[in-house]
DNA sequence: TAGATTGTTAATCGATTAACAATC
DNA sequence: TAGATTGTTAATCGATTAACAATC
């Protein structure tokens, strides 16, 4: 694995490989091949050794690579053997359902705390403190958090991504629909419903027309 | 707004303009320039120009495109006018929120039931109809469902697919971190969170590594 | 008229795919 | 050795950006 810059594009299909390496059984064979690997992800295999060769040591020809090695080489370089703590903001429906995500700590990722305008309860049920949104920036700071996960109406996201900022966070996970303006050095990753919704509309519209055009 | 193929990188940008439009003030001038546009979501005039043209029949030079008129087209051409009818698979959480989310009618996405294998109510809290995962084919078939949103866990992720797709889907939305083998024509969009985190993660630990760096 | 803004045509950039040599 | 598979180098493709002419 040599320290090249890797592409957003690469980045974005790293989870991909690691998920299926990691759902393999356990009586599976030790090594695993692109190709094989390229066949039950549906993708080409070229793209999938270019991929690996990004973030892995190489495999061997005829054998392919180590299964265990892999994962090991991916999840190391997203970072998922260091945890990152993280503080949730709108404890409505969408932010307690990722509140009890069990499976985010496979990231590493830890939401230490949620935070909303009007907290309904003092604490989620799995147990995570919900503060009201005034100590947020506070928090923040004291707790060394690095990432905030925006999940309040879009009205509010400004405002939050603001007091996330002040209190020193370097990332934002935004689910709400809208765009934040911040500093550079910041990361905003939308999670971006509408723009899903969008392909899948265009999809089901083409579809709808092509079925009317057959009958015809 | 001629009838060109649409690429999916331009796709996947117009929810963001339709989103600004529609949130701009009532009282904002009637007209809005793509330059406008491009500042207030931190992109390239001449990319929003250009995805402009795609959608709409034009704009005039000095004054820009009028707002109405834009919002309707872009509406238009994601097919939002046209209502979607779709199930939920998974009434968990993350199904729950979906489920009793508003704002999906601007999406024209109307979510008819939800479907679990175990339900433990037979409504949602917004009062609609939760049944056992046996009936989803047959719904599907009946009420003549296009789309499928499934939000199971991994493991029951492809199962449930084939399940929507023997009921004639023709679009599935997923939330479960899981590759989902479909036969041609049939679209599945990944709602990867999976994607998105390792997106935040690597950037967090640059972070971290250049802070390092820099107290050294 | 002058200048802001549009739309188009050409140039650049980056990512994917194809071809091929290396190797176990 | 032969063949599967790797990694690399070159070719293609698509998307973004830059330059510029058109227009209100």
């Amino acid at each position: 694995m040599e320290e090249k810059k890797i592409s957003k594009s690469v980045l974005k299909r790293l989870p991909g490989y690691l998920a299926y390496l990691k759902n393999m059984p356990e009586d599976a064979p030790t090594h695993i091949s692109a190709t094989a690997l390229a066949n039950a992800l549906g993708m080409g295999e070229v793209q999938v050794r270019k991929d690996l060769a990004m973030v892995s040591d190489g495999g061997r020809p005829k054998i392919g690579y180590q299964r265990e090695a892999l994962i090991n080489d991916i999840e190391q370089f997203l970072g998922y053997d260091n945890t990152t703590d993280a503080v949730l903001i709108g404890a409505g429906k969408l932010g307690q359902a990722l509140m009890g995500y069990k499976g985010f700590d496979e990231y590493g990722l830890n939401i230490l705390a949620a935070f909303d305008a009007h907290p309904k309860q003092s604490r989620t049920e799995e147990g995570k403190p919900i503060y009201p949104i005034s100590k947020l920036s506070q928090f923040c700071r004291s707790h060394k958090v690095l990432m905030g996960i925006i999940t309040v109406p879009a009205e509010g996201a400004q405002e939050v991504a603001n007091q996330l900022i002040a209190g020193g966070i370097k990332a934002i996970w935004t689910f709400a629909p809208a765009h934040l303006d911040v500093p550079p050095g910041i990361l905003v990753q939308y999670e971006n419903m509408a723009t899903s919704l969008a392909v899948l509309s265009v999809h089901l519209q083409a579809q709808i027309k092509e079925e009317k055009d057959t009958k015809k």
